[in-house]
DNA sequence: TCATTGATGGTCT
DNA sequence: GACCATCAATGAG
């Protein structure tokens, strides 16, 4: 029997500061999918923070494509797209609006009907069922968004450099991964 | 425990 | 046609 805590979606002003401040605060906070009646729901506890245009480790480093549209758009939505041909990654787009800045989630701790492993960005959105129909979801949607819990808990966050990004040059060095210390559901390495 | 590699597809050049 | 914001399975030590 899980209990699930009393939540409080986030609203559109939280996703309206730049991607370093929304990455740091989106640790600790919850991610729900609701799909065919079912509520699947983690704590995010491991993230990434990418800049915009000017961050050679970004998508949004390419400018306006197709592809990177949802990152230009507004804040508050979801930027789903496939890596490696065949995993699934998730970012929020972060502000301001334009600056292509945006927040990957890289692991959750489970809290309710989750499927499988979710420490790694790709695990994550199989256990949450987050695929390509996702990309450019308003996460202040009713079946798809992030939420605060009404107590919220205390931890220590610890910085480190990206992961899987050193074709980057200096900007993958940039301490730029967030993640709650001490945690056990934080991606390996 | 660590390093290597295969699977697999959309996007950009 | 090359390049990936990855993961799981494999084999060496």
């Amino acid at each position: 029997m899980v209990i699930t805590p009393a939540l409080e979606k986030l609203p559109r002003s939280f996703y309206e500061r730049d991607a370093t401040t929304v990455a740091k605060d989106l640790l600790g906070r919850y991610l729900l999918h609701i799909t065919g009646g079912i509520a699947r729901i983690g704590k995010i506890v491991e993230v990434e923070a990418y800049l915009g245009q000017q961050d050679l480790a970004a998508h949004a480093s390419k400018g306006l494509t197709s592809r990177t549209a949802v990152l230009f758009g507004p804040p508050g939505h979801a930027y789903v797209y496939r890596i490696y041909g065949l995993h699934w990654c998730m970012n929020v787009v972060s502000g301001p609006v334009g600056k292509g800045g945006s927040v990957l989630l890289r692991a959750i701790q489970p809290v309710q009907n989750v499927l499988g492993p979710t420490r790694g960005p790709g695990l994550l959105c199989r256990a949450l069922e987050i695929d390509k129909r996702l990309n450019g979801h308003d996460l202040l949607s009713d079946d798809f968004f992030l939420a605060a819990a009404f107590e919220p808990e205390a931890f220590t966050i610890t910085n480190r450099p990206r992961i899987g990004v050193n074709y980057a040059g200096a900007w993958s060095h940039q301490l730029l991964r967030f993640y709650i210390e001490d945690n056990s559901f934080i991606s390996r390495r």
